[in-house]
DNA sequence: GTTCCGCATGAATCGATAG
DNA sequence: ACTATCGATTCATGCGGAA
């Protein structure tokens, strides 16, 4: 079956059974969270959300290339004031199906939704849980340096003598001449935790994550003519994503009314494309 | 057993049973983690390290107060290109035992060590996992408020050009007062991410976090005169912290160096309180 | 054309009320 | 007793209209 550029109707359970094996390089997506009101995908309870989910999974592992990456985004939901065990859960079963869990990353939402109670805060943060086929993937890491902040400037400064030679010293792990080059340079390697705001204001499409999410992503694990998979596309945030950014997109949603929002999307950014022949770097900000 | 104000040597498996049922308020601890180099701290190994900490978790639950919380510092160690599963396995195996898992905070670490790998970037994160016996707990909200964000910003820049200057050749320190003030009127609540920096080296004792980390749910979990417990206290900045903000405290400590340190610091305290009564409010800043 | 202010809007959660 | 619905609470963001 040919997947490139297109958005798919149906359950990805069924739909990604017809594609072949080892041709995606990157999956980013946000599934439905566990939630009794939902309606699409029958409703998945909380406890019944691991066993929903690994069919898909599986299918996920068979298309996925040996140097690609998954990248979920998931939050578990409080259920009776305790957070519950499915996201844990699901990790572990994962693990148990083949896949590599290489590396959690957090989203530090800066806004999130407000609220006050008793006995918790704001939930700000969510996961994108990094899963690998194999130790060896393609990582890009140079495309997503971001530019040194004030303070790195001035933490420096105050590693120039001791903490240099200390960490030389005690560990031997070279820690002092990187960072002897990081000073000659403007730009640095960001780290796992990724501070992003949501979109909250957008009345044409509701998506529940800014679009420089998948961009960053995108830009580390992939390169050009890539394939960029999400099998939950919704209004079809990560597919625009990887079009703007002149990636092969594939997408499925099992709502038709979102189907036409990711086909309007697109269709709006092949007209814009040649003039967004530039891609201006997205930095995120601290 | 008395336990107020004191460090116990020893395994905290063994002096723990010795511990009264419900008569602490807050445990706060970073145990040692996993670690293969076996030298350090006993070297449990990853895939041995739920099995070594559930007995110990088994009397910290007998311990705690029906109102009391479990602060968890704790961050899985990569092993052999993944994370390792024993910190989520921790979590499921300690609501198994008894355990509430109301919440995970994020303790996101400002300024990290830079370093990079082929394969990810720097770690600036670990889990602070919250554990309760009861639904119903003792939670002091407003101890932690902190600036609005967009308000306290633009004041601020509003300040830099008239107020500062005026307050700054008054005084010199004056800035800070004038902060102050307007601080108090607008609050607004933390979220579950919290930015604190590690601290940087300190030549007595090599704490594995911050004192303000343990002093931000101290205020938020205690009362002046509660018990403040750390099974894994090292060099004593948990019951530093518990000591200078009014709490009593209860350390064990299984290396004898430690307890020296403990007791320095501690001692210390004692001298400097008449002068620190007017404890000065600690705000985390994003 | 800038800046500023008002306002709607979110992967939320708890507790009370109703069936 | 157990589930479903609803109101109250709360704050960063981006848009549009106003000054």
């Amino acid at each position: 079956m040919e997947i490139l550029n297109k958005i798919f109707l149906g359950d990805c359970a069924d739909i990604l059974k017809e594609f072949p094996d080892n041709s995606v390089d990157l999956i980013f997506t946000s599934p439905p969270y566990a939630d009794q009101r939902q309606k699409t995908y029958g409703g998945v309870s909380p406890d019944e959300y691991v066993d929903w989910f690994l069919p898909r999974s599986e299918q996920l592992l068979r298309i996925l290339k040996p140097t690609g990456t998954f990248i979920l985004n998931i939050k578990e939901r409080v259920v009776d004031g305790e957070r519950h065990s499915y996201v844990i859960e699901l990790i572990l079963a994962m693990k148990k199906q083949g896949w590599l869990w290489t590396e959690e990353f957090i989203w530090h939402k800066k806004n999130s939704y407000p609220g006050k109670w008793p006995n918790r805060f704001r939930d700000n943060w969510e996961r994108l849980i990094q899963f690998n086929k194999n130790k060896k993937f393609n990582m890009y890491q140079q495309q997503v340096m971001v530019p040194v902040g004030d303070w790195a400037k001035d933490r420096l400064s105050n590693l120039s003598q001791t903490d240099k030679t200390r960490d030389e010293s005690k560990v031997g792990s070279g820690f002092g001449k990187n960072i002897s080059n990081w000073l000659g340079r403007n730009l640095v390697y960001p780290t796992n935790v990724i501070h992003m705001a949501t979109e909250c204001s957008n009345r044409n499409h509701s998506a529940v994550f800014p679009i420089e999410l998948p961009k960053w992503f995108i830009r580390l694990f992939t390169q050009p003519n890539d394939v960029v998979l999400d099998p939950f596309v919704g209004s079809g945030t990560t597919a625009v994503a990887a079009a703007q950014m002149g990636r092969c997109y594939a997408g499925i949603e099992i709502n038709p009314e979102y189907i036409d929002v990711s086909l309007n999307r697109l269709t709006q950014i092949q007209i814009q494309l040649p003039d967004i022949v530039e891609e201006q770097e997205i930095y995120q900000t601290s």
